[in-house]
DNA sequence: TTGAAATTGATAAACTGTCTCAAAATTATA
DNA sequence: TATAATTTTGAGACAGTTTATCAATTTCAA
């Protein structure tokens, strides 16, 4: 039977290729925990792979996520004080509605104040490499 | 011969008075330090006062800048890896573009772009609290 | 002026993330 | 497949930042 997460493991394993860096057991482990959900701290899935690999140590998920990093796979956000890694492996760039409520996260794109942001920044002579956006508030479920 | 920050002065006693909180020595002159600067950490903040008051602890600091932020007169902003605080004292809301070359931090306010979020939140469900947008990039002088 | 309540300063502790290094795993080569 | 060079791992030490603790001090209402 194949394999899920197909692509996202090629794309390491070229990544991987072109560093002289090397495919291990728990960089697969970590990739097929880390492309099952959408944002996830490295403290999370810690305790979450405790289960399949109780010796796998908190430094490995760091270095492994940092990793995902560099080959784009991931991207680091720190949502209010925590630091969740992104999975973008199957999409672009996006921003963040985050409930202060219930945590939950849900991402959207809006090409009109991308623009707006790049406005902004002409008039103030910058060039703008990247940025962040995050609207925090109630989702309906938590204003009642 | 009349002090500066005024207004601060009578905002934070506001907030002093409604909440058991004592006027020191201390806040005075943390006030007073807050004010002089845009944007400042705790630690640099420590560093500043030190010739002031030798004593000053940085933990009075930290939650001096904290109980400004309760009284409405700061805000903590976390801008890259560094927390600082924002005087937001004598202006309303605003956002900020970084230069990743010089740490110069300009800031802005676009009516248009707000608007565009509270459309993305209501479209979505929420009610936005507050937010957060830092356009990250090279200043004209930096970029050469 | 007094005394209850709040604040302070010094430092311990918590927290998050990185570094160190010997042992283990991977991969290229034979 | 065996060998050996190189990378990676896990455990814990370490570092940076912020908060908690607590006895001594200060504030302020009565
Ligand atoms: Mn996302
Ligand atoms: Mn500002
Ligand atoms: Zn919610
Ligand atoms: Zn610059």
């Amino acid at each position: 039977m194949p394999h899920k997460h197909v692509k996202e493991m090629e794309a390491l394993k070229e990544h991987l290729g072109k560093h002289q860096l090397k495919l291990t057991r728990q960089r697969e482990l970590i990739l097929n925990a880390f492309l099952r959900q959408e944002h996830i701290t490295a403290e999370a899935m810690y305790h979450q792979l405790a289960k399949a690999d109780p010796h796998l140590g908190l430094a490995t998920i760091y270095r492994t996520l940092n990793l995902f990093c560099d080959a784009g796979l991931a991207q680091a956000r720190h949502f209010g004080s925590q630091t969740k890694y992104d999975n973008v492996s199957h999409k672009g760039h996006h921003d963040h509605l985050i409930c202060t409520g219930c945590e939950k996260i849900v991402e959207f794109e809006n090409e009109e104040i991308e623009r707006l942001q790049e406005e902004v920044a002409a008039r103030n002579g910058f060039t703008i490499k990247n940025h962040r956006l995050e609207l925090y508030g109630l989702c309906s479920s938590c204003r009642h």
